[in-house]
DNA sequence: TGAAATGTTGGGGCG
DNA sequence: ACGCCCCAACATTTC
């Protein structure tokens, strides 16, 4: 009992990461192990951009300890019965996901590990509640945020925290040359990246600490309002596992009992964690939620999916001011603010009728964010089609949230610089004004008023089919 | 984690 | 002074 193989998956840290702490406490030595399953992973290209530099980050951390990370490509059963054989392994641990196809994956890996009589380890290494243990009265599982948050509130308290007490030894294992991975994109979109992400657990503990100094403090209004920044942008570190949510957790209770800490604030943001966790929840319990309307009446839906309009939305030039800024946003750093996801997909879906799921997969590709469970949950939720959704009838209007959330523009002046001569309130509805030109700046690309109507007339088809 | 349509109220102008 | 109208401003309903 010797020999430890950790399967690092979406959990690329040292720091209070079970599976890694516990084979290190039981075992002498420890081969840390990523493998790159090219044929069946499911990886956007701006995840792909943070996936190779977090591989450097976890590789660098390991080296501390005097570990090296074993990179591998290739089916995970074949490469880890391989290493099993060659290194005499006598135990295999990871942290549990939760998607269909990991779920599957990893049923199958345990089963065929097990009849070798090797010991496999399994731990949570990524959610305050694990999906199957939260269930509602009737033994069903919530559809519903708010009961489902309630109900976690009560098994929500902090643990402490677990680390290695001794260093294990490495083994000399050939592994593969990250750049022969190719997972950088090719063209230069994604290297600007760098200027806004640092992946890896440093970067994560410094975004973490930075949202609770500076914007913690009035999180619940300011977070609306994405010239302020005040978002954690925790998101693609918890996407990676690069932080535990435990971490977080800690922080901001010990924030709390500080004089003068906004309490609404915290709890605000940590409902944020519970809406995480409630996507992962619903696809744990509704595998169909990444392809399928939650609700079914939806799958009526006469989506026009307009391949120009579809381009349009996604380059940032549908001439609506904040739904072009959100969109380059996320083109030049991938990511974009929460309120202005919400607004782009509402335009998308009830605006230009274009399939959820054609905007999941451009969101999917183009996020550093990009998870599965809250991409579709969230997608889905902004339709209507979704668990406890926003009905169908809430539409956003694109110009009025943009003069509540970006009065001043200068969110929409920060990313599309053909506005920046409309000074004040103008920059909200550019085709209104008469004198100026907006160079090579589009006119809408629907009226929006009149889509809104059409929306509404298939809301009540829809309604009316029914019953 | 909407927006628009419709309803209600109350102050001020004015005959 | 009074009633009437107008119309913000706010509240409620509807999609």
């Amino acid at each position: 009992m010797r020999v430890a193989l950790v399967w690092f998956r979406q959990d690329l840290r040292l720091n209070e990461n079970p599976a890694f702490i516990e084979a290190c406490s039981e075992h002498e030595f420890v081969i840390p192990l990523y493998i790159y399953d090219e044929k069946n992973s499911i990886l956007g290209r701006a995840q792909a951009w943070w996936l190779h530099h977090s591989l450097i980050a976890l590789s660098n951390s390991l080296n501390k300890l005097g570990l090296n990370l074993v990179l591998r490509k290739g089916n995970p059963l074949d490469i880890i019965l391989d290493l099993i054989k060659t290194e005499v392994v006598s135990s295999v641990y990871w942290n549990r996901c939760y998607d269909p196809i990991s779920i599957s994956r990893d049923k199958n890996i345990k089963a065929t590990l097990l009849e070798q009589g090797v010991d496999v380890i399994s731990s949570n290494g990524s959610l305050f509640n694990e999906p199957w243990t939260i269930k509602n009265k009737n033994g069903d599982f919530f559809k519903v945020f708010t009961p489902y948050w309630k109900h976690c509130g009560q098994f929500l308290h902090v643990p402490s925290v677990i680390s290695i007490n001794h260093r294990p030894k490495c083994l000399e294992i050939k592994s593969d040359d990250l750049r022969q991975w190719n997972l950088l994109p090719s063209l230069n979109w994604a290297s600007r990246f760098s200027d806004y992400w640092t992946p890896g657990e440093e970067g994560a503990q410094v975004k973490l600490q930075d949202f609770i100094h500076y914007h913690l403090n009035g999180y619940k209004k300011n977070r609306d309002f994405p010239i302020k920044n005040s978002t954690s942008r925790l998101s693609p570190h918890l996407h990676f596992g690069e932080i535990s949510p435990w971490t977080i957790l800690r922080a901001i209770e010990l924030e709390k009992c500080r004089p003068n800490c906004d309490l609404a604030g915290a709890q605000h943001f940590l409902s944020e964690l519970g809406w995480r966790e409630f996507s992962v929840y619903l696809l744990y319990h509704f595998p169909a939620l990444l392809n399928e309307n939650f609700r079914k009446e939806f799958n009526a839906f006469p989506w026009q999916n307009d391949e120009q309009l579809l381009i349009s939305w996604q380059k940032g030039l549908t001439g609506y001011p904040l739904i072009d800024a959100g969109m380059r946003e996320l083109w030049a750093t991938g990511y974009m603010h929460n309120r202005v996801r919400m607004i782009v997909a509402s335009f998308l879906t009830k605006g230009l009728f274009i399939d959820w799921r054609l905007g999941a997969n451009w969101f999917f590709d183009t996020l550093v964010d990009a998870d599965l469970a809250n991409n579709s949950a969230s997608w889905q939720w902004v339709a209507g089609c979704g668990a406890d959704a926003a009905p169908y009838f809430r539409i956003f209007n694109p110009v009025l949230q943009s003069q509540k959330f970006d009065p001043d523009g200068d969110y929409i002046r920060q990313w599309v610089p053909e506005l920046a001569k409309f000074k004040g309130k103008s920059i909200h509805t550019p085709w209104e004004e008469v004198n100026i030109s907006p160079s090579n700046y589009p006119k809408p690309i629907i009226n929006h008023s009149e889509a809104r109507i059409r929306a509404l007339e298939f809301y009540n088809q829809l309604k009316s089919k029914d019953g």
